[in-house]
DNA sequence: ATGAAAGCGCTAACAA
DNA sequence: TTGTTAGCGCTTTCAT
């Protein structure tokens, strides 16, 4: 007997076989045609639900070269917005019934280079790149091959791609006004990379906030992080050292914050008794220390949404001119921030 | 003119007509067949390069009904040591170029069974499943069709599937042995939720780590928590109101660890100079908090290679009797853990 | 309303 | 050493 690769094989043909028809009927049954009549499309379901049939898209994938799949580009895991992004993400797409296929980079163009190769062998529909910067070069074949891009953040367009940012502007407007009822009249920020153009949108949208409520913009109360735990921890140590310190800080992320209220709370710092402190992200994590981080959610699910319906039109007209779109966030009050100090506030 | 599916079609015939062979030379020179003549292989290379050929894999998926794919299902990603799982469990794939088939589930039986019908139509080569617990019916279609299926410590193992665990044993070991070096003599559990098999095996290895250690297991130092951290919170609160606290506690995982800092900080009781907390997981989150929590790692990138290696095996051979592989912990000592006070040691 | 058949890209058995 | 070809499962055009 001759060796044979084993296959499952309870292919269309075998429940054509089973209902007495042709494969091409079964199709279109489950496709929805209109064109069967009723009782042999009704004897088709009974079998298909009977044999337990399930489809194999790889077959529509191969004649088509559409996967029903979007790619998803992660520089890392480590920050929580990733993976609560990720997963409002893979929810999305599956109740759009669409497959997701994941890459992380560790921010290394080596592995972004792979990421896209893989993206291309498994056919995907679209790509969403998070991570606002990356070589250009890199994404290239997915430009030649006329993928659609969706970035996120990225505030950079081009024809074919598409991008899905944030209202730092917003954001920034709500918190800077609670906090200014609260008293609050010195604000400080713990920004981002510097050259990151993200980090310039987010300390800009910060500073326009200032000016909404009339306040003052200190210069010297803006410190440098980046975007972790431990820049944002340095960050808070350094703020500590300025003339007159601020009553609040606000941060741009979630994780600077973190690193601020370690370096409040390893200095006996009182928070928000002292000093207040609002992330930007609403990380879920953000209840879970102590005080709770009051903070500027980005509602993942929406910004997934978004994605994917950008994708979906560039899809369909890949010519269309780059699509932005923003997101609106929501602030959250929680614990660790309050009242302005008597004695710092004028 | 027609309408036409527009393919991208850079195949292998296309290369063959390039450099004047058949398509089959062209498959033999890509996948290192030794039976063509090494001028022609290097013809063939070049212009692979030149056209920058990248392969279908989905065609032969097609015909051989593998597709060199691991799913991964997860319940959620909002406790972290998931997504850092995933995140190690995908490199690992893509370093032995594989696919990662992502899935969530929310611990929603609906959303399992869903799941698993993706795994069956993208023809997976096997499963990971995480979540100790899960409807057994719900992953019978895996079964039926011979889907190896490696659990993450469910701690059993039926033919065909795999279980990867983690040492528990070793780990509360370790953190009980450091805590008794720091004079620490009544210590506390904030457990998992009851009636889940691995919660009472983490359990039963703190009271064997006390054990060893000659100390006394006072059944009133042990809470049950829910693996979150309001769960941790919740426990810890009601702990503190034993008639003799104890001096240490340890902890299933480390969002239950989180809970126990948060409510020991809203009662100003110091960490670790009146309380010593240890966690277990070893998420990264876990250097973000103040104090930084001490506490027993789960080496992810391990735990992946042990689920990819099961799962190869099982594929070469599915009907091998089921095997289990247990996974090192490592304890690190953080801030969260000092010596014992005084007016309570004995 | 239904069926026959081509073809997506790849690989391996077989032929030359 | 290289080429020819069948066939994986599906959808759709064309024919009946």
């Amino acid at each position: 007997m001759k060796h044979r690769v084993e296959k499952t094989a309870l292919n269309m043909r075998a429940v054509a076989e089973r209902a007495g028809v042709s494969s091409a009927t079964i199709s279109r049954v489950i496709n929805g045609s209109s064109a069967v009549k009723p009782e042999t499309a009704e004897r088709v379901r009974r079998i298909l639900k009977e044999l337990n049939y399930i489809p194999n898209p790889i077959a529509t994938t191969l004649k088509y070269g559409r996967s029903n799949t979007f790619g998803l580009i992660v520089p890392d895991l480590v920050n929580p917005f990733f993976p609560e992004f990720l997963l409002a993400f893979e929810q999305v797409l599956v109740e759009n019934e669409h497959e997701l296929l994941l890459a992380t980079t560790q921010s290394n163009e080596a592995k972004l280079l792979t990421s896209v190769r893989r993206m291309l062998m498994r056919q995907v529909d679209g790509v969403v790149l998070m991570g606002s910067e990356y070589e250009t070069r890199a994404v290239e074949p997915l430009f030649e091959r006329r993928i659609p891009i969706v970035t996120l953040d990225r505030r950079r367009v081009q024809p074919g791609t598409g991008d899905v940012s944030f209202n730092f502007e917003g954001g920034y407007l709500q918190a800077v006004e609670y906090l200014y009822g609260l008293g609050h009249r010195r604000m400080g920020f713990l920004g981002g990379t510097k050259g990151i153009r993200t980090s310039e949108i987010r300390l800009a949208a910060f500073q326009k906030a200032l000016e909404h409520f009339g306040l003052t913009y200190y210069p010297e109360l803006i410190r440098e992080g980046d975007y972790r735990v431990d820049g944002g921890e340095a960050a808070m140590v350094s703020l500590l050292d300025a003339a007159r310190r601020p009553t609040a800080v606000l941060t741009v992320n979630d994780l600077t914050a973190f690193g601020a209220l370690r370096a409040l709370h390893e200095r006996g710092i009182s928070v928000p008794g002292d000093m207040s402190v609002v992330g930007f992200d609403g990380i879920q994590m953000g209840g879970a220390v102590s005080p709770q981080l009051t903070t500027v959610r980005i509602p993942a699910r929406e910004a997934s949404q978004a994605c994917i319906q950008v994708l979906g039109r560039l899809r369909d007209n890949i010519t269309r001119r780059g699509m932005s779109v923003s997101i609106d966030v929501e602030f959250m009050v929680r614990r660790s921030t309050g009242r302005a100090p008597r004695v710092r506030a004028r």
